[in-house]
DNA sequence: CATGAATGAGTCTTCATTCAT
DNA sequence: TATGAATGAAGACTCATTCAT
C-alpha cells in the first residue's frame, strides 16, 4: 500500500531513525496536501500537479513517496477504512454486559468523533467517490456492504430476542444504513449549523428504533 | 438549457415543423446514447467520442444540439429532476382525504414507477454524480435539499396533528431521505435480487414510521 | 497497421473521395517528417514533438494518423521490408533461364535501386533499430533471418548442381548477408564517395563467388 | 574517461595504496553490472537505477566513479576496444615469417577467445550500439574503420604479392567485415548451436579467400 | 567516501472543442 | 445542417543528475 523505502535493510533497533521520520513527515505532508484538495475538488478535478503545488514538493518526489495518483487516494480512503471499523465495537449481549442501547450509542459517538477528525476525508468518501475506477467502486461497496452486514446481524438478533419487531432484516439495514450516512453527509460535510453530535446520534438511534410516529397513535394500515 | 436551434425564423404556429421534429429525434438519439454511457462507465470514463459513436453521429454534429458534455449531462438530470418532481403529490390532510399513510405510500409507488423506468439515471445520480463540478454538486444538493423540505414540512404538519413524535423535522428528514436513497440504490441500481418494489416501499414505510422496535417492548433509554 | 479512419462507409465506387486522398497526404507528410528524423538522429533521440514541430501539425493531428511513436516507426520499416521483400526474385534455374549470375545481379541492382530511393530507412535499420523494444527486435531478426534462408537455399541448390564447393551453407550464408550488409551501409549510409552501384553489384558478387585468392595461387591450408 | 578520485595528493610510489584498490574493486563492480544491463536490455531500456540496484550500491555512488550514464556505457565498450585491437597482430610477410594464412588464423582464434570471454559486451556493440547518440556513432565507425583499413591494408599486400586478385581493396575490406561481424553476431551472440569457433574461423577464412564457387567450376561472367 | 532524498525537464498520450468544407 | 480533420491545453509519469548530510 504504501511505496517501500527502496529497499535497505529493515529497522534494526525498535527506534525509527530520524532518516525514517523525516521520511513519515514528507509523506504526511503530501498526503495531508492531497487530502484538502481531494475534499475540495473531488478525485478527478485534482491534478497530480495541484497535489504537488500545495505540498511544495517537485515533481518525482511526489512518486518517491506514492506509486501513483490512485495510490494516493486509495490510502487516504484505506486509511480511514481501518480507523472507522476499528472504532465500532460489536454490540455484546452476554447478562451483566451494558444495556445494548448504551452500546449503540456508544459506537455512534465513537465514529462521530472519528469523523468529526476526518472531515475531509468523510467528504471525499460521500461525495466524489463513485466513478473513480470499476476497482475502487468494487472496494467502497465492500465496505458498506461489511457495515449493513453488521446492522443486519444486529437487527436478527434483536429480533431473536424479541426485542425487534419482524420485518426483512437486509432492507431495514439499508434503511438505516442510508439514514446513516445522509445524516452524517449533513452534519460533518455541509456542516449543519448547531449540530451537536450527541443529540444528532441520539435523534439517529431514537428514530431507527421508534420511526417517527407517536407512540399512542393508531397503528398505520 | 438546450442548445437553440441558430436563429432562424421562430415558429408562427403552433404546429411543429417537418425539421423541428427530426431535430428532436435526433437529440433524443444522442440523449439516449450518452444516459446509456454515463450509467455504465460513469462521467468522466465516457468521453464524447463514446457518445457520438453510439448515437452514430459526427463530432461536430454533438455540438450542434449541446453546448458541452457538461450540457447533455445536466440536461440528463434535470429532465429527471422534472420528472420526479412531478410524480410527487403534497399529503392532502384536509377532511374527506384519504388517510395520509395511503397517500405516502401512493407517492412511493408513483416515484418508484418513475424510478423504475429511469433505471439508468438512478443510477448516474447515485453513483457518479459527485465530483463532477461545483455548480453541478450545487445543483444536486438543491435536489435533495428540496425533497429533505419536502419530507421535513410533512413531519411538522404530522407534529402538529399529533401524529408524529416530538423530533427534530429537520434531522429525522434526511434520516428518511437517506433510508430511501440508499434502499433505492439497492433495488434500481444494484439491482438486490427478489425486491418486489411494493413490498419494498411497504417495508420502508413502516420502518420510517415505526422503526425497528417491536411494538411491545420497553421504552429504550 | 494504419490507423482506420475512424468507421465511415467503405469506398463506393472505384475513385478515391478527396478526403481520402487528402488523408493520405498528410499521413506522407507526417510519414516523411518521422523517417527523416528518425534517420538522423535514431528512434529515442526522435520525440513525437520534434516529428510534429517538423511536420507541422498539432499534437493531436499526430494520433490521429498513428497510434503512437512505436506505430509509426514500425510503419516507416514495414513499408520497407515489403518493398524490400518484393524486389528479390528466386533464382530461376530451370533451363532456358537466364544464367544464375545474371538473375543475381538483377536482383543486386533491384534491391540496391529501392534502397537508393530509401536510405533514410536504410540508415535506421543499420543504424539505431537495435535495441528499440524486444518485439521489434524479434521482428528485425526475423526479416534477416528470411534473408539468409534464402542465400543458403540458393547456396545448395548450388552445391547439388556441383557449382558451389562443399561448405556450411548456413554459416557461409552468414557471411554473405554480413557483406552485403556492410557494403550497402558504406554506400547508402555512410555514402562512401565513387560509388557506382553497378560496379559494387559486381564487386560483391565476385567477391562472394571466388573470395579474395588469385586465381593460381596455391590452395590455402 | 575514468573520473579521476576528487584530488587528493598523487600517488608517490609505485604502489597503489589500499584505498586505490579498494576504489578499483568498487568500479569493477559496478561495471560488471552495467555490462550484464546493457547487454540485456540494451542501453536505452537499462536506467542508471538498475545499474545501482544490481550492484548493490547507493544513487550518488554511481556518480563518483562515473560521470554519467553514457560515460560507463563508453568506458565498457572503450575497454572492449582496447582489449580487441592488442588481440590482433600484423601480418609478417618477412622472409622465415609463419605462412600468412596460418597467421590470419591465429589472429582470429585470438580475436574469438576474446570475444567469448566478452559475449555481453559483443552483444553490446553488435546490437544496441547505434543510435545512443552522435558522439558515440562516431566512435563506433572509427573502431569498424580502423579494423576495415587493417583489412584493406592486408589485401594490398596481398595483392603486391600477388595472393591476392585485382579487386577494389576498401570495398572487398568491408565485405570481409561485413562477414566477420554477421558471424560473430550468429556465434557469441545468439549463440547458433554446434558452433565450434576453430571451424567456424576455418569456414570464415576459406569463404574470404575463395568464395563459394567450386574450384573446377567455369569462371563467372 | 557513501548515501539516497530531492529535483524538474522532458516523455508520451488523451480529449473536449472548433471550424472550414 | 452535417461533417470530421485539426487543434493544443493538460494529464500522468520517468529518470538522469545533484547535493546536503
Amino acid at each position: 500500500m504504501q511505496k517501500a523505502p527502496p529497499a535497505g535493510p529493515a529497522v534494526e533497533d525498535g527506534r525509527v531513525s530520524r532518516a525514517q521520520r523525516l521520511r513519515a513527515e514528507r509523506r504526511a505532508q503530501v498526503l495531508d496536501a492531497a487530502r484538502r484538495l481531494f475534499a475540495e475538488r473531488g478525485y478527478h478535478a485534482t491534478s497530480v500537479n495541484d497535489i504537488i503545488v500545495a505540498a511544495d514538493i517537485a515533481r518525482g518526489t511526489f512518486y518517491l513517496y506514492f506509486e501513483s495518483k490512485r495510490a494516493i487516494f486509495e490510502e487516504l480512503l484505506d486509511e480511514f477504512f481501518t480507523t472507522l471499523a476499528g472504532t465500532v465495537r460489536r454490540i455484546d449481549v452476554s447478562p451483566g454486559a451494558p444495556p445494548p442501547l448504551a452500546q449503540m450509542l456508544d459506537n455512534l459517538r465513537r465514529i462521530f468523533a472519528a469523523l468529526e477528525a476526518r472531515r475531509p476525508v468523510v467528504r471525499i468518501l460521500l461525495r466524489s467517490a463513485g466513478g473513480i475506477d470499476e476497482e475502487f467502486d468494487r472496494k467502497l461497496a465492500d465496505f458498506y456492504g461489511r457495515v449493513a452486514e453488521l446492522i443486519e446481524r444486529a437487527l436478527r438478533t434483536g429480533m431473536d430476542m424479541g426485542l425487534v419487531r419482524a420485518c426483512d432484516p437486509a432492507l431495514v439495514a439499508w434503511c438505516v444504513l442510508g439514514g446513516v450516512k445522509e445524516v452524517i453527509d449533513r452534519v460533518f460535510v455541509v456542516g449543519a449549523p448547531g449540530a451537536d453530535p450527541e443529540a444528532v446520534g441520539r435523534e439517529l438511534v431514537e428514530f431507527s428504533l421508534r420511526g417517527v410516529f407517536a407512540s399512542g397513535a393508531a397503528k398505520p394500515g
